[in-house]
Parts: C-alpha cells; structure tokens; sequence
DNA sequence: GAGCGTTGTGTACGGCCGTACATATCGGTG
DNA sequence: CACCGATATGTACGGCCGTACACAACGCTC
C-alpha cells in the first residue's frame, strides 16, 4: 500500500538520528538537526515521525537490532562448553573498550525509556530479547538477572568513568550462574510470534 | 525594589530545580522554569548556576544527601543478624512502591552522569557511599555487586514498567553474597577525608 | 560616609524549537 | 485521462531558551 518516491527516505532519517544522538545525545535531537544530518527538508522529519518520541522509538528499535547483529555474529554465546561468565565477561570488555560512543549510545537510548513510556515496549523487548539469548545456557531467573548484573555493572563504569575491572566481573556473574555443567536450561514455548509494529 | 539578601536564595534554587526535574524530567529543566518554581527572578538563576550542568550538580548531590539521610533513618542496613538479601530485597520493593516520582527523579539524574562529565564524580561518590553502606555487612568486592545488580534490577523495572518481584530479587542477590553468617566484613583504612567541595 | 566587591534584578537579543499549513509531486485506480 | 490519497517540501509563527549586560541594593572596610 505504501507507496513512496523515495523508499529509503524513511530509513535515512532513522540513521541520522541515531548518528546525531550518538554525537551530541537526545538533547541535541530535534527534526531540525535530524533532518540537516540526513540532509533532507525539515518537514521530511516531521511528516515521517510526527513527534521526536516516534524518532526515538526508531532509533531504538534499529539501535537494538544492530545489537542483536553482533552478537549473533560474535558466536551468540551458543557454545556450551565455554564459561558463560568468562564470556560475558570478555563480551563486556570488548563492548566497553576504546569508543564510549557506541555503548553510550545504545545506553542513551534504552534509559530515555525512564522518562517516556513510549519507548518501554522497546526497551523491555531488548531486555527480553537479551534474556531469551542468555536462557539458551541457563535458566530464565538466570538469566535475566544477569542481563540486570550486566547492566548495572557497565553504567557504573559508564556513570562514575572508573575503569572495567574484567575479573571482578568474571567474578560476580559466576556466582549468580548456579553451579552445574549445564543447570536447568530452557526452550521458549511455541506461541503467537510477538508483534514487531 | 523590594530587595532582601537571601541567604537560603541558592538554596531554594536546588529544591526548585528538583521539583522541576521529578515533574517534567531533565528536558524540562531550564534557568528559566527553575527561576519560575522558585519564584525568583531569572537572573537569580543565572547567577548562582552560570550553566545548567552546575544546577544538576547540586541537584544530585542534594538529592544523595536526601537517600543516605533515608537508609541511615531505615536503620541503615546494620543489623548483622539480619539476612542481607532478604533486607535489600525489601528496601527495593519500599524504594519502588507506589509513587514512582522519587525514584525516577533520583535515577534520572544520576543516569544523566552518562552523558554529562561533570556530574560523574558525583555519581561516583553515590555509588561508593552506597557501597560503603554495605561493606559493614560484607566484603568490598561483593558490595559493588549488590549495588550493581540493584541498580540493574530497579532499572529494569522502571524501564519496563515490569512488576518488581521481590522473591527473584531476594534469590539473585543472595546468589551473589558469599555463604557464611558475616564472611570478610571489611572496614575502611583511616585515611584523609574525600574532598565534597 | 565613601568606596568597593558581592549579590540580586530587569530587559533585551539572537537562536533553535515544534507545529501548522499551503503547495507540489507522484502512484495507483477507475 | 481524471482523480485522489500518500508522499514530499518550503515557509512562517509563536514560544522557550541561554546569554549578556547595565543597574540597584546591600555588607563590609577604611
């Protein structure tokens, strides 16, 4: 039904946004500077995204597909044979190393959800999404209570700038990984595909 | 002109900025609204926090008195015949009962330590004191992961909008505190005072 | 009480913002 | 072709913003 003269334009508006955000954080986005990014007119962005929240949830949605990406192109932790909490240790590590821009971004990103319920489904589906990735190795409470370690441990390297200290994190999220070669893993259920619109 | 020299002038600044920022957030926080829930005039503002990052300062450092003045009236975590993680798992469901205003004005401004350097040393100073708090009950390293793994549980909370669970808070974060009655408690070396100018 | 630095105030300027809206262009339909 | 809805664009309005700055009121020192 949706026809467009310029298919990408939608999409370019997107990676502008995120490419401003990630530049000067959501304070700096506005359709004015995500439209002079994407070098498109002013009311390009706000036909496309009537308000910045619309913008925001696409940049998070697209942010956190971009994640999922590069795990699953890092091996997807999939392995069973590994430590988990070396790996995620490691993981952490490489995702935290040189550039903040990249991890600052998708923090940015996923915590505007505090102050903006529109943006919670998106965020909640990344923590779900993060989750189910984890529960391929471990249980489901598991596994989301590392995704909750994980977090807290990269913003208080994010928030305070103290550095990433790898073996205390090997540390602490072996402890919350019950003991076991393999303890309690765990399908999902079939069930109606989640709604991605 | 009606002028008198305010002493507590400053002072009603930080409450106001404060109340502007649990009302309308961050992004809603200007020289001009804050000047206006004081009911000062604007220069007064401007005067006393040449820029916005300085107001925020204060706000979250106000704000951090305000918490450890509530542990400290809880009883600050100090029986040590308590169990920890049954103590900390309520603490977090009262922090994130009912009204969420207090909790979200106090993460909100110190998750905007991610993008603003000069809130991070404050930031950095909560954390520790947080810490602090719990090295009385057990060790350091085991200290920061608590403080971690709440921080990351409350946030996904507020995130989410998910129910709190206090019985999966309780079981993860007693995963993370060593087995044993008071293992390797741990006191401060005497050192020089940290500067809190 | 004269002088001066600190504190407090009013006002104005230029800039960026969201929003609205008239207009233009194209794809599909009948 | 005529038509219409979706897509795209330019422009303008009113509002809030940080900042600057001249000036007023006060405390202090001499």
């Amino acid at each position: 039904m949706a026809r467009r003269y310029d298919p990408e334009r939608r999409q370019r508006i997107i990676d502008a946004a995120i490419r401003v955000v990630g530049r000067k954080g959501i304070a700096g986005l506005s359709h004015r500077s995500a439209a002079a990014e994407a070098d498109v007119p002013l009311g390009s962005t706000t036909y496309h995204f009537a308000t910045l929240d619309d913008l925001l949830v696409a940049a998070l949605r697209q942010a956190e597909d971009g994640f999922a990406k590069v795990i699953a192109a890092r091996g997807g932790l999939t392995d069973p044979r590994s430590d988990l909490a070396t790996e995620l240790a490691a993981w952490m590590r490489e995702w935290l190393a040189g550039d903040r821009t990249g991890v600052e971004l998708e923090y940015e990103l996923y915590l505007a959800a505090l102050r903006r319920p529109a943006l919670r489904p998106v965020a909640a589906e990344w923590a779900d999404d993060v989750a189910a990735l984890l529960s391929r190795r471990t249980d489901r409470l598991t596994a989301r209570a590392l995704v909750a370690l994980m977090d807290g441990i990269c913003l208080q390297v994010l928030l305070t700038g103290a550095p990433y200290d790898e073996d205390y994190a090997r540390e602490v999220l072996a402890r919350v990984i019950p003991p076991g070669p393999s303890p309690r893993p765990w399908s999902p259920p079939p069930g109606p595909p989640r709604s991605d619109a």
